[in-house]
DNA sequence: CTGTGTGAAGGCTTTCACAGCC
DNA sequence: GGCTGTGAAAGCCTTCACACAG
């Protein structure tokens, strides 16, 4: 479905106002307008209409949008990449951090298990999914056919375990190691980092 | 100095370039192509030279550029950005692995305290910086003339937390709640969302 | 009269092509 | 020959202006 071709920015702002509309859902809102909706997700309302009509028509003119029925065709484009198995690999404290994070399954993905060098550094237990040796990852990920994996050692081993990792068939990556990844062209990568989102920030306020 | 306007997205990528020219130097390279250094930065060569004309001229044609040279002048107009204070709000999970992550001090930012509704939860030894009650932020803000937060509080009191920053004087916040800030014009917010970066990734990946 | 849908215009970034210097 | 510097072209994204529906 939808082999439409949808903007990079425009697919990231979706799944911004989903968010937004699972918000008004929550407090039994029906209808939004494209200013309400385009406020919460921090755009212009234009650009969120121009957004949504990359897929179709849903508002009603003079009055907006259903909550129900946008939320559930934003489901469905952005759907199918909900619910996705993840791995993470690198348990340390930011890896440990992030498998605490409520969000993950709230969000619609679940961690099939973590990895990590040491693995006994990290307790199964506390953190709510199996620690796994290096030497299973390979297994674990054509078992449970995991695509994606969220990346947090450090700096220095972060492109040897990249390349562990798309070895094994992974496609995404979502890395929190400083340095920017080598991948080939059938790989994605997306960079988190806070480093950079700081050093970026203090530029605009001076 | 440099009042040149340089393009947003430039920024970001000069502090690409200014790590991976650290990377450099500590291997004793002395000169750089614009295609190594683009490598390094996930970037084409191209943009690279054309980001760097912003401000200036550094290459010697034939050879490349000065590792040390360009990285001196990339310090200079990223400059004045580093060194910052910063403060970080909610020690949580996330908060406290931010804590713990080395990279803070290698790339210039101090963390001149935390804050916390409950401040003996973090024991300010274990995390390296004093963790303070909310109610000593305005005073602290004041003192340090700290310009910037790390916001890592649960999403349902993220608006209300950032309102008493802003009222405390921040006037740029990096965002870990998966919400988005209304704030005034003067402020600036940057976003960091683990879970719409999976989402994103996954979309990319069908 | 309110608020969506959208072609067209505008603005911003990236890429190209090649001149210029070592 | 190798590699930088850069105006011009292309591409992408956002914003405008307004037709149109409820």
């Amino acid at each position: 479905m939808s082999k439409l071709i949808i903007p990079r920015k425009t697919v990231y702002r979706l799944s911004l106002y989903y968010r937004a509309l699972q918000r008004a859902r929550a407090n039994r809102v029906e209808t939004v307008s494209s200013a309400a909706l385009a406020k919460a997700a921090g755009v212009k309302p234009t650009q969120l209409r121009k957004d949504l009509t990359y897929f179709g028509q849903f508002g009603t003119r003079g009055l907006g949008y259903n909550v129900e029925q946008l939320s559930a065709r934003l489901t469905d484009v952005l759907g199918t990449t909900r619910l996705q198995p993840v791995i993470l690999v690198g348990a340390g404290n930011l890896g440990s951090a992030l498998l605490k994070y409520p969000g993950f399954a709230k969000e619609g993905f679940e961690v099939a298990a973590a990895f990590d060098l040491n693995p006994s550094r990290g307790r199964a237990k506390e953190l709510g999914v199996p620690v796994l040796p290096m030497t299973k990852l390979k297994d674990l990920v054509h078992e449970q056919l995991v695509k994606m994996a969220i990346l947090t050692v450090p700096a220095h081993v972060a492109q040897e375990v990249a390349n562990e990792l798309i070895e094994a068939g992974i496609m995404a990556i979502l890395n929190f190691a400083p340095i920017i990844l080598q991948v080939p062209d059938h790989v994605v990568v997306n960079n988190v980092d806070v480093a950079i989102e700081l050093e970026n920030l203090s530029y605009f306020i001076q």
